[in-house]
DNA sequence: AATAATATTTAGGTATGCCTAAATATTCTA
DNA sequence: TAGAATATTTAGGCATACCTAAATATTATT
């Protein structure tokens, strides 16, 4: 049993989900940037991406030394596999009530072996979400992933307000951190303090009032006014 | 954190699974039944055996042309995954409307990826069920399998009464063919007739009446008296 | 612009789990 | 009970996807 999506191996997918998020921002995904989020060595990104330049359809674009871009069918594959673990995602907590950061785990290895039959009954009984526990936004069954208007918490300065729409984190750790400050989408929030050297912000959610670094601050999303 | 419980890949998962349901019965798992279950070759089938008796600890006991039976710690892996399976196919029924023929393979293949936790608070949702969709019994959490105590619906004669148990087919074909006579876990028959040869037998059912050969009645289970 | 630091690729291996063909063992049949 | 049929094992390969060490290319620093 190959557990695989169309012919796409686990182990593809992980590679093109991946370059996905790593290029989404523009640049194209350097070798050493893959290896450390895929947890693989250097050299083997190397050998893997040479592969999948050179599949029938190429499923990413890549030259020495330039790092990966996906391909049209590449991006393809990928959106599908960022569909499944998004939907999943948001299964879990609503039906299972697994909390948000106990998913990103459970979806990783689950995205890999759901069919679309099960992916369209999870998104149906689901009511079609546009977005995931963590506010991430969910490509529709046709593959197109909708446009993101939200703005980097760290760029709002006193005394703006503003609502979470999304934070960018996988680390339990972290999200359980953030999940005690309230700092979770659909909290309203507003900016008191801006420190300038160290770009930290003062904010003020539920009535309860801190201090956060850039760390925390750059992955966290928000729509501006409260 | 691997795709696997305590570093047994998801093909030795299958191997065992598949050596328990064929030593179910008592006679060890022989090379060709093991092959055709899995739709490997035989040849391979011997060398993946040998493997598992090999392993630290061995997971099942093997000689020569004698077959395959499994260890206690081949069994106890067996029972996970089954468990695992059974659980699954009664969780993709009741929570997103699968029918009975649908949710085999898609319990194969997500019975090697799910944690314990997601075993947990399946069981836990679904309250602890003991029979999946098609009434095969699930192991409970400490791993036991509970007894079986029902009769082949082919051993049934002329009047007698009976409530349908379990079903032991996987075919989709088969199990809507099934599900449209009504022989279904649950569902009360009486014998009306039984021919000697043949083995056929009649069968009311929801005011229906029909004949169903051993092929089908072999593979019914059901508990004596109506 | 040369050198140093970093990033990437190449080369040579390994483990898993499968395959086919050929050899051998077991079981059935006459 | 010998031969035929069937079942099983051995031998030799292959694809995937990883690894480490060494070579090379790129980028940053002086
Ligand atoms: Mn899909
Ligand atoms: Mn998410
Ligand atoms: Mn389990
Ligand atoms: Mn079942």
């Amino acid at each position: 049993m190959k557990t695989m999506t169309k012919g796409i191996s686990q182990s593809t997918q992980d590679y093109l989900k991946n370059i996905y998020e790593l290029t989404e921002q523009g640049a194209s995904a350097s070798t050493n940037d893959l290896a450390t989020r895929l947890g693989i060595a250097p050299a083997s990104v190397t050998g893997m991406v040479q592969k999948l330049a050179s599949a029938t359809p190429p499923l990413v674009d890549y030259r020495k030394h330039q790092g990966a871009t996906l391909t049209k069918e590449g991006q393809r594959a990928a959106l599908e596999i960022i569909r499944h673990h998004r939907l999943l995602e948001t299964w879990l907590v609503q039906t299972l009530g697994f909390s948000w950061d106990e998913v990103h785990e459970e979806a990783c290895r689950l995205e890999h072996v759901i069919s679309e039959d099960f992916e369209t009954r999870m998104a149906a009984a689901l009511g079609h979400p546009t977005r995931d526990p963590h506010g991430e936004l969910i490509p529709g069954a046709d593959l197109q992933m909708p446009d993101d208007d939200s703005t980097p918490l760290s760029s709002l300065r006193p005394p703006q307000d503003a609502t979470i729409i999304r934070v960018n984190a996988i680390d339990p750790a972290l999200l359980r951190h953030l999940d005690e400050l309230g700092l979770i989408p659909g909290a309203d929030l507003s900016i008191s303090a801006h420190s300038p050297f160290d770009g930290n912000i003062s904010i003020k959610v539920d009535d309860r009032e801190f201090v956060v670094g850039p760390a925390i601050s750059n992955n966290i999303f928000v729509e501006i006014g409260g």
